[in-house]
DNA sequence: AAGCTGACTATGG
DNA sequence: GCCATAGCCAGCT
């Protein structure tokens, strides 16, 4: 297991409950701008993973659920994201700049 | 071993 | 504003 899923996964469990992120902006906070694949491919990896990591909270930029059918059932992902009072117009997240989390700036 | 794939994003027409 | 292209790079066939 390589350093960049563990940071993926720190990165991902500081998400406050109600927000969401892009796996552009975890690879920017991690220096892997342009890699935004792989923070994709290490939520992937997060379903072996030990620990429990939000993966729900982490949308593409639109705020589009588009890694819904990697999880249990297509519509796990969208019903925990309900389950923390977010509301969608399809797989798509509404008010998703208010409810952006960016971890390069909430982080330092 | 070589090529394909993909939970992405930015850019150009 | 939508479609096509191009970088990205680790895992799988």
């Amino acid at each position: 297991m390589s350093d960049f899923f563990t940071q993926v996964y720190e990165v991902v469990k500081q998400i406050p409950a109600g927000r969401v992120t892009s796996y552009g902006a975890i690879a920017k906070y991690l220096g892997t701008t342009g890699s935004a694949r792989m923070v994709g491919w290490a939520m992937n990896a997060a379903a072996s993973h030990p620990e429990f990591v939000p993966a729900h909270r982490v949308v593409n930029r639109n705020g589009l659920l588009t890694g819904k059918h990697h999880f249990d059932t297509p519509n796990a992902m969208k019903e925990l994201l309900e389950a923390e009072g977010f509301e969608f117009d399809g797989d798509q997240i509404l008010n998703f700049k208010e409810r952006f989390w960016d971890p390069g700036k909430e982080l330092g």
